[in-house]
DNA sequence: CGCGCTACGTGCGCTACCGAGCAGACCGCG
DNA sequence: CGCGGTCTGCTCGGTAGCGCACGTAGCGCG
């Protein structure tokens, strides 16, 4: 079904696509996952979503739209399927069980976005990167992994020094480890507890409109390799 | 083409959906308008889109899914038309042209919400008042309608005195003028100036996905009905 | 005409976050 | 072992917006 695909490497920070600019290839990770970025003119940048395997970059395309609304950004390396544009097309015409699917993921896009806004809006600095760090182990299927404090506040669209001392107070709950880019969750619940509701709500709607639950890092919690 | 319609009559602050909820009917707007509403527990509301004429309420439905994410508010009395969800699935599949306007409706939809998105995080009250009044002036087809600083904080989630704030100082440099609820666009030019870029933003990229240039209020401008 | 409701205006202390700049800590590399 | 780059920690003054509470003005209605 998915013939028309080849596999490819993706690797931080590799840009997929640029806002503005058209989309010659769709992508659907497998390992790695992909940020979606909007600038907002100036040093102004907020993360809008972020796409895992359960998602496709490349959406605007099975809307028949060739241009990209955001920044994409290879956040976690690894591997993933990319196919051209005309083929993905294509595809979507002829299997309507891959339409089906990429019209779902569509809306759990859409309810991510709804979310993420309002969160962006109303949400604490301290909620915010416990949301992230949890979404993002989820998506690396890892309870540890590559992030520093600037490249998260870019995210955020927060001071550098805004993550700092979020991620301090989290490390002095214990809740997280970190050093020099590599985050360690070390008490998943607890996390869960820091961040806000709005983790939860996307889990929720993932798996109302998806049907399978989605599956959290949780398999893999405490790597523990060097317990403080 | 559109038999399976009936023509309504939508009035404020009528409610179309509420989040969570199942989509019995979509809408489209002829002479109303509609805002998108997230809340997002205890007092906190953001309004995440605003739906008129260009647009269709019941993007759900297009993607397979029932759900409601937002809860949609008629914002401005008109007429629209109505449609059962499982016939406006049928005529998704029956008409391609159909499915195509609103694929590249669901496209601009997306935009929108991204860019609502970081204009809540970065843009002053005074900025975002101003680009939802000339949205809003769009849409109502006029330049004077009906918004009370209450409801226009509800949208955009600050305080009413957030809104009394911005809007007085708007009143002083003679761009807007308001007396119990009724807003009056005076200059146009001037209040795009005052607004953020989000504005401009939206409309190219309606242009951009829609192909047609996007009618803004300036028709009817200055209604001088007490020059004060 | 006056009562009461709704809409608008103001004041005050408070907090989260901003911008900028500097200091220390860790790490790889020659 | 020392050097340079990257990553993290901290400070300080400044501000937009918050929550709360109270004051005023316009308007419909009996």
């Amino acid at each position: 079904m998915l013939a028309g695909c080849e596999k490819v490497e993706l690797s931080f920070p590799q840009i997929i696509a640029e806002p503005g600019e058209a989309i010659p290839n769709i992508y659907f990770p497998t390992g790695s996952f992909i940020s979606l970025i909007k600038p907002m003119g100036g040093k102004n940048t907020l993360e809008v979503a972020l796409a895992g395997n359960e998602a496709v970059y490349g959406v605007p395309v099975a809307l028949g739209v060739e241009i990209s609304a955001v920044h994409a950004i290879v956040q976690g390396s690894g591997p993933a399927w990319r196919m051209g544009s005309a083929a993905f097309r294509r595809e979507l015409e002829r299997v309507p069980t891959l339409r089906n699917c990429v019209d779902r993921y569509i809306h759990v896009l859409m309810s991510q976005l709804i979310q993420t806004a309002g969160c962006n809006r109303f949400h604490v600095v301290e909620q915010r990167v416990a949301r992230w760090l949890l979404m993002t182990a989820d998506r690396a299927h890892s309870s540890s992994f590559f992030i520093t404090h600037e490249f998260l506040a870019y995210m955020l669209g927060v001071r550098r020094v805004g993550i700092t001392e979020a991620a301090s107070a989290l490390q002095r709950r214990k809740l997280i480890r970190y050093t020099r880019g590599v985050v360690t969750i070390r008490d998943r619940r607890g996390l869960e507890r820091a961040s806000c509701s709005c983790y939860g709500s996307d889990l929720s709607t993932y798996e109302a409109a998806l049907g399978i639950p989605a599956e959290t890092a949780s398999s893999d919690t405490p790597k523990r390799r060097a317990s403080a």
